[in-house]
DNA sequence: ATATTTTAGTTGACTTTGTCTACAAATTGC
DNA sequence: GCAATTTGTAGACAAAGTCAACTAAAATAT
């Protein structure tokens, strides 16, 4: 009943990786795909090829905003969209190399970022952290 | 080095509690404060009378937004502005008793939404959780 | 088989937040 | 006193979120 403290927490954190990373942002985001674009670089890296579909419910966004997303990444060349041989409808999406290297960048950015947040707690604790999430949320369907 | 598990996790949550008030905002949002408001009541309700850039801080947000925000809930009568005596450039800002009245509907629209989320966990481990998050990510200063 | 309904993706319009700059008034530190 | 800093405000714009309408393809229902 008095868990309002978790929410602001959570949104403390949130925060705090924002700011991390945008200070970090002309090192590692030379593509300039800003913190929306770099969250669907990072899910994709985790997903494969899932169609804009899935994409959208993975990250709990509107789809029209991924459509825009998905749009401006394609036009830097960081992700390719391909029609699903199996339903005319849907569009795959993936990574293109270019792409990849510009994941490896943002990845090294995020954990950096996130080490500095959770320098006050052990290794083991984070672990904790991360696995009491991973129960309390688990991924929407793949597809 | 393979944190950026974690920052996924951070926003999965952040989402999970957005729609759980969106959903249930018509009930008890019934002032029309948003999301935006909504934070800043909260933090309020944990501060007393802070300072408006104590405010800013405390949410890290703009202080450009927060003097929008804090007009907006003024305008509704849910904070009031007073200057402080010591300082002549600063504003003192603190519910008011129709302020109290919707930070209390508030606190349960977020307990249940929380309550909901944290649905596959057990209490000792939202408590886990909790400990975690307050260690990592110790308040900014009051004042 | 054909009609109806559902799903995937796109587009447009609009709102809310975020961000950055500039500014006035008050305070602080020499 | 006077420069530098701090507090709050205002304006302008960019990034995201949200909502409704629409096309095309697929699923379903009769």
């Amino acid at each position: 009943m008095q868990d309002t403290e978790l929410a602001l927490l959570i949104d403390r954190f949130m925060r705090r990786i924002h700011f991390g990373l945008q200070s970090k942002a002309d090192a590692f985001d030379t593509a300039k795909v800003g913190p929306g674009g770099g969250l669907v670089l990072l899910t994709l890296s985790e997903m494969g090829q899932p169609s804009l579909n899935a994409l959208t419910q993975r990250v709990a966004r509107d789809k029209s905003q991924m459509t825009r997303t998905v749009r401006s990444l394609e036009a830097k060349g960081l992700v390719a969209r391909s029609p699903s041989p199996d339903d005319a409808r849907v569009t795959l999406i993936r990574l293109t190399e270019q792409g990849d290297t510009v994941v490896d960048g943002l990845k090294r950015a995020v954990a950096d970022t996130i080490g500095d947040i959770l320098a006050p707690i052990s290794k083991a604790e984070e672990q904790a952290l991360k696995d009491l999430l991973k129960r309390a949320l688990p991924e929407p369907p793949a597809e």
